[in-house]
DNA sequence: TACAAATGTATCGCTCAGCGATACTTTCCA
DNA sequence: TGGAAAGTATCGCTGAGCGATACATTTGTA
């Protein structure tokens, strides 16, 4: 049995969790094992499925959510239907935000940026295979979630994405294109490698990365990467429009001045 | 030893966590302490501060953040000083906001409002003696954290604990009262419990709820409550504004309709 | 309305996962 | 350059937690 869990996008990185470890504690992985069990689903889910879903007995499953729903982290569905995740999970969200350096600081930068673009915009994180949103600021007519912290996009296909890759080698670039799990998530959606590679060449030339429809139909997103003092991108700031509103170019000129600056801004550490 | 964790603001409601039940596993409660020592720290923690955090042996400590650390749950600090909670946190995040029925209908009625209101709207929601905020649009001024989710305040000086006490019975409103740890956050918190009663009262009369630097020193913030279909209160909408630019009687007869209007479309379930 | 399927809950004896103590190694200051 | 503190590793004992299973309760359907 593998505790290694699947992501929304792409697998781990450095998950070669081995099972033999001395210190590796099974009944802790069970336990994040069953929150993520949600991953898959849109609606509650019954013991069964959790049990199924994060590959353990019933009966183990019933002890760690009897003991997770104690502590908050699981709740009873609200027309008492199955399980969903609990509001304690939000007490660890505010911990991973308040002590992620960059997330700390991103705040006035971000606020800052989106006074002059009125546009969406979005802070993500690399995690591997993908970019996970830490932040998000909505723009004027947006319909969708306001807030979707957690949410996650692959690299190998995004403006955040491209942006990153900008920064790392070639031979890194390659093993994300490897490793990704690449589908035409848009039938504009670059998959084949050299077409990716082509993008990045693209990003680290301009100093910022462009992606056209590659996730959502009718969206342009452009994106400046975050750096660590090393140079490790760590992630990027992205500017979201509709291309109802913009062509590309123009888009481009307009913004992407701006989220290298906001993204120059918190790369200063 | 509990297991019983301190949040943020107040104790856990119904939390008399038998240690004798035979369904509690240790060790997945162990988990959950040792995320939860993040919670009242502000810098990268160690081993033993875990450890110490947490209730729990240096070893015991050990064997747990290293597990967590696999996983993603736990990561060591940019510049390599301590332990940090990991982005992987970030993905039950997710799971626990799409999969709220509240939150995920709240987005589109959230931005509306916004719309309306060139202020900061929030969107929080009921656990026991607080609550949690799980959406935030930011006005366009603030320069404050533009997101954060998973920060929580106190029901009993709120506009939004006001909001949902007023859908309370008397003997639950004094049961928060006399469970919550009340302190005077400002100097105008009001702590008394005549005091808070009467402001709940007034809550009651007016259909939404009013504080006024309670919290965060001139601030005026009004709350409106979200109720399930039996009638108990789930969370609520807040507006919040500066005393800078507002008289309070002008910003509720401004914004009181609107906060409630918001609030009784999301308690149509 | 009655039956079957599925869901949540409870019990129990066996055993190995995980406990605590402790020792080793490295890093960081003073 | 010493000493404190941090992270890592090892080990033998034992009770925490394992899986199987039975029970209770709800749900959907014929």
């Amino acid at each position: 049995m593998s505790y290694v869990q699947r992501a929304e996008y792409g697998v781990r990185p450095a998950s070669h969790v081995d099972e033999d470890d001395p210190l590796f504690v099974q009944a802790v992985a069970r336990a994040m094992q069953v929150l993520s069990a949600f991953h898959d689903t849109g609606r509650p889910l019954s013991l069964n499925e959790i049990a199924t879903a994060s590959g353990m007995g019933r009966s183990a499953a019933q002890r760690v959510v009897h003991t997770l729903r104690q502590l908050g982290y699981v709740e009873r569905d609200a027309d008492d239907r199955g399980f969903v995740p609990g509001i304690r999970i939000l007490d660890h969200t505010r911990d991973y935000l308040r002590l992620n350096p960059l997330v700390a600081r991103a705040s006035p930068v971000l606020l800052e940026l989106r006074r002059n673009v009125r546009e969406r915009v979005d802070l993500s994180l690399r995690d591997g295979l993908r970019l996970v949103y830490a932040a998000r600021l909505q723009s004027k007519r947006e319909t969708f979630f306001a807030t979707l912290v957690g949410q996650s996009v692959p690299i190998y296909c995004t403006s955040g994405g491209r942006a990153v890759m900008a920064h790392l080698s070639d031979a890194e670039v390659d093993e994300i294109i490897e490793r990704s799990e690449r589908r035409e998530i848009t039938p504009k959606t670059i998959t084949d490698p050299e077409g990716i590679r082509a993008k990045v060449r693209e990003a680290r030339q301009n100093g910022y990365a462009l992606a056209m429809e590659e996730v959502l139909q009718g969206e342009v997103a452009l994106a400046a990467a975050i750096l660590a003092p090393d140079g490790t991108p760590l992630g990027a700031i992205h500017i979201a429009g509709s291309l109802s509103e913009w062509e590309p170019e123009g888009f481009c000129r307009r913004f992407a001045p701006l989220a290298s600056e906001a993204a120059g801004a918190l790369s200063r550490f």
